[in-house]
DNA sequence: CACATTGGGTAGTGGCACTATCTATGTTAG
DNA sequence: CTAACATAGATAGTGCCACTACCCAATGTG
């Protein structure tokens, strides 16, 4: 198909279609000629996946390429794909990053260190969720509403069932590349979703509280 | 304190604190002189918590203005405000338009009533969180990565153990307001830690059944 | 061959979160 | 008392971002 094709079948203009292209976070048609390029299915696909990512999920444009990126690259590799998929806000650290800053010592990052520890988890030292999660507790410390231990525990609990949840939902029959794209649409795009949960179960949980 | 020592002890600066201010983000001070206000330990607290939206959390300037209103407006009545506390990214949706719109019918509204009368929780018609979930959910569906009624069921149940967590948080004796405050912490300043959580957890599971 | 479409490029738009500057007024150290 | 500095309030400007509009030469289409 055509841009024009793929732009209706979208509901994407061509040109935001275009600026996707000059972005990077579609790959450019098969060129027929000069003027001329063929689109398939996949770019439809993609282009849907790249709309939900900024629409839905709220990515930035930069943001989607890099996710996009890692998930090719890793394909095959899925934990690490998991893993890498970088945080929602703070894209501040990169590995090499994290490895030239070594020395200094993030907020929050021994209580996370602890945490991780206690529960067994065998996660990257360098991946970027710890510093969020140590950046957003000692935030919430600074303003005193800091968790004690104990709660930081439960919610880590509840994360490890969800992600459970999480990786029920991948077949690993299917194909790298298919399982990493859709791996990628139950964890990132899945999180608003899951917000929306936990506000609505708030809710109930408090009209049940009230009486 | 005058402004320049209320950006000392913030490290944000005047210009920024008068946007703020300006914004309505931040009550202005005690007027001593056309030139002069005072400004005390709440504008300080104040500061930091938009700061935390902002920054950490990643809200607009108009949505902490938004939250910030709820908050202050439904202090007291504590199930209001962890309800309408808006969504994370799409704020379309506000009560008056919810009603003037009824007649169009949501993309997944049906399987979110279904969902949420099931597990009969009590929510308003009206709560944003509607919205979100039905569109993201929708969203899954048409890239083919759609859930089943049990995994959506599985969420939703940690969801609710999460608001249980939640509201354990809270401290029904202490004054509304300032329970409304801790609140507005407790739940939207946490959600970059809960995703955090998750994400570390997925990179935990993925490694225990990969080996 | 007339004419709409396309790829590719450049420039412009509107929104956002600040940021810089200006003026008239205050405060304060010497 | 005055010179140096700080402040409130207002206006304009900045840089970034996600598009969006426009232009051109080359192409496909009836």
């Amino acid at each position: 198909m055509r841009i024009s094709e793929l732009s209706r079948r979208s509901a994407v203009p061509t040109a935001t279609i275009k600026y996707y292209l000059r972005e990077g976070l579609l790959p450019p048609g098969r060129a027929t000629a000069a003027t001329q390029a063929e689109y398939d299915e996949s770019h439809l696909r993609r282009l849907r996946l790249v709309r939900a990512l900024i629409g839905v999920r709220g990515l930035s444009v930069n943001d989607t390429r890099e996710v996009l990126g890692a998930v090719a690259e890793h394909a095959g590799e899925r934990h690490q794909v998991l893993g890498l998929v970088l945080g929602a806000r703070p894209v501040e650290e990169t590995v090499e990053e994290a490895e030239t800053e070594a020395a200094a010592p993030e907020p929050g990052a021994a209580e996370v260190d602890a945490l991780i520890g206690e529960l067994g988890w065998e996660v990257s030292e360098y991946a970027p969720a710890r510093a969020v999660l140590g950046e957003t507790l000692e935030t919430l410390r600074s303003l005193g509403a800091g968790l004690d231990r104990a709660a930081l525990r439960g919610y880590a609990e509840l994360a490890e069932r969800t992600a459970v949840l999480d990786l029920d939902q991948l077949d690993p029959e299917a194909d790298p590349l298919e399982q990493a794209e859709r791996a990628l649409l139950c964890t990132v795009l899945m999180e608003p979703a899951l917000l929306a949960l936990r506000r609505l179960a708030q809710e109930n949980e408090s009209a049940r509280r009230e009486g």
